[in-house]
DNA sequence: CCTTGAGTCTGTAGTTGCTACAGACCCTAG
DNA sequence: CTAGGGTCTGTAGCAACTACAGACTCAAGG
């Protein structure tokens, strides 16, 4: 029996540096109901274990893929149940991905319009500014 | 004298509805002092003209343009101290065009991984899914 | 003249996803 | 036994709005 470091207890900090999470963001977590509440020490202190490093991994990727809260929620529930199928998680992935797209979309609008009027700037010490005008018309 | 028009005094609702902007967002703009704080009636309405209708459209377009709120306030603090130089708002708007960028290279980063990983999944009612694997590994 | 309904006023709370305190504990090393 | 760190809780703050409640005002209809 050498695995006992699956066993190993952390303290909120070391998970944190584990995981390179904010501190204050797990707690964050667990009030949100996305992180399990952790068995406590006899003084009230929280006690976590792998599963919760692999947890919080699993909502900081998510996180980092820019699903929402809500949409991690959902995620883990279908986890939680068992009963996630491959075909509900590519669902919601492919919804997240189209939200993705239309963002992109926006943006290069945005970046066109910006580009295309900076660059008739003359960048001069003068109050005449074509992006002034482009904004007041 | 024919110009009465740029006298015209509205109200809130009235000034919503000329440039599509939320009722309360109006006032959200007065109190975070991008709007002027407009004369009011005896009764404490408040009254605006076409000045306003200007200002706000000025804002509102800056918002699309995905401007923060600060920087239309740097913006509108170099227009209403009338010492804007184009120099100057030309590097407020290469700013944030590199801010806009930035955000785009970054969704493509994350469309990118969302999109390879969603084409791995079978779509089947099965519970192994590449997409939670991703996120667990 | 009075009522009714719509507009307006204020302050405040909610949203999302955290982050950062204050003030009270607790725990360990010297 | 004290000093310093950690941890606990609740709460407030950020952006940029949005939405209410409860009081007031105003114009039109009966």
């Amino acid at each position: 029996m050498a695995n006992h470091v699956s066993g190993k207890r952390l303290q909120r900090a070391e998970l944190a540096r584990r995981t390179g999470c904010n501190l204050e963001t797990i707690r964050y977590y667990e009030k949100t109901g996305m992180m399990p509440d952790p068995p406590r020490t006899a003084s009230g202190y929280r006690v976590y274990d792998d599963t919760h490093v692999s947890r919080l991994r699993f909502i900081l990727r998510a996180r980092e893929l820019g699903f929402s809260i809500e949409q991690i929620r959902c995620l883990l529930d279908l986890v939680d149940g068992g009963t996630q199928t491959c075909a509900e998680v590519k669902e919601q992935t492919e919804q997240h991905l189209a939200d993705v797209r239309a963002k992109i979309a926006d943006l290069k609008r945005i970046e066109k319009v910006l580009a295309a009027t900076a660059a008739q700037c003359s960048g001069e010490d003068v109050p005449e500014c074509p992006v002034l005008e482009a904004l007041a018309s």
